[in-house]
RNA sequence: CGGGGCGUGGCGCAGCCUGGUAGCGCACCUGGUUUGGGACCAGGGGGUCGGAGGUUCGAAUCCUCUCGCCCCGACCA
């Protein structure tokens, strides 16, 4: 992509409403753009970096055996009455009529309307173990939305739904999820610490938020430092598979938030050196809540027996438009944003120090074309600006790379190769920069 | 919802107290000089001051109502 055909409306100095440090770079590197409180437009930097999350958390569903739908974002009252919960949401659902006057809602989750599909598509005993997910907007008035988008109304959010015969087989499935989020974790480069918690409006009695320290975050939260360590399995299991011993690495150790700290025993538990108290990010929260849903929904399926089993289910989500202020939060510096590659928007940000300059322009043009057909993503500034301007820039976004392109270096054949992270630089020739990305 | 604050060009702000028909920095356009970490000079374009009503010869400035946004708290992926 050309500097000079993107749409990138780069701000220089923060808008006063962003306080947190996501929400100032997110605006500033025109990712977003506020459309009411809690609500954003996702410009074409922040779509591609909302997009490459969403599929490494669609790959590491379907890796963990789930299976993707889409569930539109309006739903019927009727399904809420149905299970009881159109009334005890509160105010923090958007209530919407239609034009025949039918109470509709805009969905802030998606229990009872996957218990209806599936309620309608499984019969037997042989149609469970299920999960099924789906990656769609959703929709909470919050009081007082804030933290930009990362605390929005509108969000993005991966929710998955598990569909059981029994309590035993449902905490497999449970457990499934739990590494799954592990992983997810890991491959966005950050560092996720399961966690005791409260299951709130969504009821149940096993729960665990995923937390990602930082000082930005909302709560509060207590953990054994050794957990900070731990990296998620990397192999495949199977639903049958016995992952509580996995899973003991992780719940052996005392984390919780602080509605479900207990001071006293992470006094005992943890030793002086290993306790950590921080604040944290809720990047994920996974439910086993049974038949809390099923039982009143009448979603249930007939055993080998031929009697009539209400199914066990566990409901996980995953803020996936949150994730993306949480890694900036997570990966920053006072330059700008310090994108992991796996969801940088792209890998390598090339800098025409001089446009105009034949030498400089016919470099730039040869490396450009190389590299995309070597199928790297390549930000092109061709744009009219000054050197100074377009560093500001290119640090503000954060690409991982940048390839710095003017006379004085082609002067020797070489340019500049920068890590944005590290900040290292070397100067390569046209075709070692090439190479570099291309044998990596 | 309770408490606090703010709405003046794309962004940041001044003007409002002491009414006289809008200004500054950045950004943008044109020309020139510049050109490796947010250049300089000159010349431009763009707002009717969140909205409605009122007071007044005259309202961004005063009064009333209203809408939106932000911050603190309770709540939350």
């Amino acid at each position: 992509m050309r500097v000079s055909q993107f749409f990138m409306p780069i701000l220089r100095d923060p808008p006063k409403e962003a306080e947190i440090v996501s929400h100032r770079l997110m605006l500033r590197a025109g990712m977003i753009r506020q459309s009411s409180s809690g609500i954003y437009s996702w410009l074409p930097l922040g779509m591609m970096v909302l997009k490459n999350i969403e599929q490494i958390v669609r790959e590491e569903q379907n890796r963990a055996g789930a299976v993707e739908l889409l569930m539109p974002t309006i739903q019927p009252a009727d399904l809420w009455r149905e299970s009881g919960r159109y009334d005890d949401y509160g105010a923090e659902m958007l209530r919407i009529t239609d034009r025949h006057d039918r109470d509709m809602l805009y969905g802030p989750t998606n229990e009872e309307l996957i218990t209806a599909l599936f309620r309608d598509g499984a019969r037997s005993y042989r149609d469970v173990p299920r999960t099924l997910y789906h990656i769609q907007w959703k929709f909470r008035d919050e009081i007082r939305p804030r933290f930009g988008v990362m605390r929005g109304r509108e969000f993005l959010m991966k929710d998955a739904y598990s569909f059981d015969l029994t309590a035993e087989e449902g905490k497999k499935s449970y457990n499934r999820m739990f590494l799954a989020y592990l992983r997810t974790y890991e491959r966005l480069g950050l560092k996720a610490i399961p966690m005791r918690a409260d299951t709130g409006p969504i009821g149940g009695d096993l729960s665990h938020e995923f937390i990602i320290l930082a000082d930005t975050g909302e709560s509060e939260v207590f953990c054994h430092k050794d957990l900070l360590e731990l990296d998620a399995p990397t192999n495949s299991f199977d639903h049958d598979d016995d992952l509580e011993p996995v899973i003991a690495l992780w719940l052996d150790k005392y984390a919780a938030t602080e509605e479900m700290h207990n001071k006293e025993q992470f006094e005992k538990d943890v030793p002086a050196d290993k306790q950590i108290s921080a604040r944290g990010i809720e990047v994920g929260h996974i439910f086993f809540f049974g038949t809390k849903y099923t039982q009143t929904m009448k979603c249930s399926v007939q055993g080998p027996d031929g009697a009539l089993t209400a199914l066990q289910c566990g409901s996980y989500g995953i803020g996936v438009s949150r994730l993306v202020g949480a890694i900036i939060e997570a990966s920053h510096d006072d330059a700008g944003i310090i994108w992991p590659e796996v969801v940088a928007p792209f890998k390598i940000g090339l800098v025409n120090l001089k446009v105009g300059d034949d030498e400089t322009d016919k470099a730039c043009e040869s490396l450009y074309e190389q590299l995309t057909n070597a199928g790297q993503t390549v930000l092109y500034d061709d744009s009219n600006e000054r050197a100074g301007a377009k560093f500001k820039t290119m640090d503000l976004i954060g690409l991982p790379w940048q390839i710095i392109a003017g006379p004085r270096g082609l002067k020797e054949g070489k340019v500049e190769l920068k890590n944005r992270a590290s900040a290292e630089t070397k100067d390569l020739g046209l075709d070692e920069v090439v190479q570099y990305f291309v044998s990596a």
